[in-house]
DNA sequence: CTGAAAGCGCTTACAG
DNA sequence: CTGAAAGCGCTTACAG
């Protein structure tokens, strides 16, 4: 079954296309179309249930309503609750969201740029990767709208939004400090992203400004994407050979996998064993005992991501950028 | 900066749109289009950086390559999880996904068929809820592919992929039984769905089965929607005031939720006090002591539909439905 | 107050 | 072996 087009619902009405796009497109006062023809067109379309063509709509106008996303894992819960904020408010404001995860791939990222370019998306919010620097630059100087969010690419000039990762690692190294810890571990990942690289940049210098000796041994990189059985291999030889008394995770799976090791090797956490985890999960204000964490501000990446490209959207000219750092909540649970 | 288009390409390579287009199709041997010509304007492509224009593409073929995902939430694990292991695959295939939550409201389900419609997606993926089965079957009417899963629609012709609720419901409170249990409690929530209903199902049939009485007491449905401290206030009560040894709850939210309200009230689960979530999440292996769950299927799930979408839109005939029911798995944990 | 016509960037049946 | 032309379904500058 064929569905039905505008020349279908200008026959029926006996008016020309002309008079039926106008008025499907609010302009029909503009253009000072009759009350009676569009009571008469809009009457035709409602009953016939005429839905426009989008594709054509975007070939002839070169604008789609549609935001592209790319994010790292829609499975990883802070993407999936990030998307799902996005989603949300765009969808409000007449955008839908069009979302593809990269997997770290520089490749599956560059080819996800060129789908949404050859979709003629209006505007792209990327969480960026090391190596898609050019690409992303590329979309810049052909004018779209492009916010990188969560991590930051120095190199680029355009706005963002992400969280304080210095700072937040900064404060949770010296609230340990403050607990009287002095053996303090990072468990983070070997991706080479300014979000992580800020969260051991933070960890290092609270160290430093507190009189604490930097300890390589103390910091372990985990590799991108390995199994989750190596990983926690890793955690258990720093837990058994390292004497530590507290230990921040960069990010909340690793602090996951973490928490199960310190289960197989039934280590608590206590007065003597501190836990701070990066990034929020369920899994720990439920773990006994609670397990404290620095929270990111979700809903306020969401809403700066959104309200800046929305500003930019409905801008004739170029907006000057913006960086946007919002400040990390450290939770400490007892 | 405009981007080139196909003209742009025939004019610098000396030869009509006509060929560049076969050409780009892979049609050019069929079309016998000479090896020089062939490799004149593949190096102009390469080196131009050109890439079609898909929405012209879309417009003049009626088909995108797309496929539309309809699912309740994308920030809901199941979900999200899904959703990545169905791009994943469909990627591979040469397929995009464009999700859209419906966060449970018939009106915005609806605008999300009308959305895809419009934007001619090839197939449709949908977690459906009631309300919506004109929508769907209006769908199947116009030829599109269409699979639900999670819920199957009972009035629905097409093909379904799901887990077994029922059996992995009633071999939740069976195990329960096994164990000794009496007084078996079920919180689960008012949405009227498929998957929800059969999971209440099963829990009464294996009562029943087994001569335990059913209690209507001993269920709780949650409102969909509502508040956490409000659902946390109705499952304390019915921790207070009934004499329950075993729980199960029918999603891993309201288990989440469970779990907090024990944490609270100081209960332990216990030989004396059994739980089951339905669905796994990682808090629940970390959980002191770990909580046994059903886990769903997720990847063989996520296979059977993209399976059943793939064969369907490479077939020029509608294919016979097929109505695919997948085991779930209980975990019991100590 | 309304309409004929060009054009967005492709694909493809047809012609040579 | 290759190309001119129609057409997908819209929008909009222009004309009357």
């Amino acid at each position: 079954m064929k569905s039905l087009s505008i020349k279908d619902i200008a026959v029926k009405a006996n008016v020309s296309i002309t008079t039926v796009s106008f008025i499907i497109n609010g302009k029909a006062k503009e253009k000072s179309i009759s009350e009676a023809v569009i009571e008469k067109v809009k009457k035709i379309i409602e009953e016939s249930g005429y839905k426009p063509n989008q594709i054509a709509r975007s070939l002839r106008t070169g604008n789609s309503n549609i935001i592209g996303l790319i994010i790292e894992d829609i499975s990883n819960s802070f993407f999936s609750r990030i998307a799902r904020l996005i989603e949300d408010k765009a969808y409000k404001k007449g955008y839908k969201i069009i979302y593809s995860s990269t997997e770290n791939s520089v490749d599956k990222a560059k080819e996800l740029i060129n789908m949404f370019k050859s979709r003629k998306v209006d505007a792209y919010i990327i969480s960026p990767i090391k190596g898609i620097e050019e690409d992303i630059q590329m979309l810049i100087d052909d004018g779209n709208p492009v916010i990188l969010f969560d991590r930051n690419l120095p190199g680029i000039d355009t706005s963002y939004v992400g969280a304080d990762h210095f700072n937040a690692s900064y404060q949770s190294v010296e609230s340990f400090i403050k607990q009287g810890k002095k053996n303090i571990a990072l468990v983070t990942t070997d991706i080479d992203v300014q979000q992580i690289t800020e969260r051991y940049e933070g960890y290092k210098k609270a160290l430093e400004d507190n009189g604490i000796p930097y300890n390589d041994d103390l910091v372990v990189k985990i590799h991108f994407n390995q199994e989750e059985a190596e990983t926690m291999d890793e955690v258990e030889k720093l837990f058994k050979t390292k004497d530590i008394d507290a230990v921040l995770f960069a990010t909340n799976y690793l602090a996951i996998s973490g928490l199960k090791v310190l289960k197989q090797i039934n280590k608590k956490i206590s007065d003597e064993f501190s836990v701070i985890a990066y990034d929020d999960h369920e899994a720990f204000e439920l773990h006994t005992p609670s397990v404290s964490v620095v929270q990111q501000p979700l809903e306020e990446i969401a809403e700066n991501v959104i309200k800046l490209i929305l500003k930019q959207l409905s801008s004739k000219t170029k907006l000057e950028n913006q960086k946007i750092i919002i400040p990390a909540r450290l939770i400490i649970r007892e």
